[in-house]
DNA sequence: ACAAAAAGTAACCAACCAGTTGGTTTTAAA
DNA sequence: TTTAAAACCAACTGGTTGGTTACTTTTTGT
């Protein structure tokens, strides 16, 4: 196999192995020499390719949260045709985290560590669910009143949630979610 | 000052700066040193009275798990008398978390960590707001096929999550929350 | 006053870990 | 086939950290 394509081969297996282990352990806890040998990779690889713990982290935190942009792209090209649209919209956000775990967690560790590293990510995730109200409102099918950053986040908080302390819940209810 | 007394002022300091340290930064994160460099104590003093790290966090858990048990106090005296009712226990346990942000992280970092240390911790906090609430059925309040379980569930996390992700999101937004 | 017990301390240790070094092997172009 | 560049690796380093040890000081019962 030619160079270029064996490093990209290296560089991807990095990625995955890193990914798995900061969403595990958060950064502080994940050690560089698991994700080498989760990579089945020599250690010097992931400071050729990356530098540092911390820049591949950034790096991680910016593929993950990326992955919200075709959520993102769904909600933009939405309209709001009725109270089947917030139901779709919900679903598909409840969808997107069922399916990104890793999102859920980075985004837990990142809180905690007063989301030190999200700076430069960006999202239109708002903007896109408060245009849909915003039509609903001008339908005349939500109610005038309605405070719609306020719903927005209402909406996304409780998707988030019912994701985000499952084993602690679990484990105070003594139930198995 | 007598001994026994000094210890127990000790054993506080200790306790204290823990609790500080291991809300902010969780139990990999959290250095033995700062804690007793915060309590203005020796780190020995630390083992003696703690034995491990591991254990000290144990110890902080079950300290801060158990300021829940004024506000389950409260739930279980309680009668429902109305809608009221509900928008009261909502109140009370949203003052109890905005007044005991170290609860929240703790109980964050020990959701990452899969609840590792909250064995041996209970508390019957769901068990007083499902019985208010089937108070509410059974007095026509409430609607008759509501899900119980799942709608104490579902009030306790949004409660929660209001306090959970404050810092990703305004991030996220771009706006102080 | 005095001995025993408990409180307190500084210096140390072994394990760990992020990051480096100095080198060998593989690839691609001339 | 030679050569330069890139991929790859084992071993090391320097700083950190949980935990220990050997010692001094303070308190308490007699």
């Amino acid at each position: 196999m030619e160079q270029s394509k064996k490093s990209a081969i290296t560089r991807q297996k990095i990625l995955d192995a890193a990914e798995t282990e900061f969403s595990k352990n958060g950064l502080a806890a994940t050690r560089v020499d698991t994700i080498a040998s989760e990579a089945g990779v020599n250690k010097q690889l992931i400071y050729a390719h990356f530098q540092s713990k911390e820049n591949l982290y950034a790096i991680i935190l910016e593929r993950v949260y990326g992955r919200l942009s075709e959520y993102e792209k769904i909600l933009s090209e939405s309209t709001f045709t009725g109270i089947e649209t917030i139901r779709m919209i919900i679903l598909e956000y409840f969808q997107f985290l069922m399916e990104n775990p890793n999102f859920v967690r980075l985004m837990l560790w990142e809180n905690l560590n007063n989301a030190a590293y999200v700076n430069g990510v960006r999202t239109n995730l708002f903007a896109g669910a408060e245009k849909l109200l915003h039509q609903g409102v001008e339908m005349g099918i939500l109610r005038s009143d309605l405070d719609i950053e306020q719903t927005a986040m209402s909406l996304s908080m409780f998707c988030f949630s019912a994701f985000s302390n499952i084993h602690t819940i679990s484990k105070l209810l003594g139930k198995d979610l």
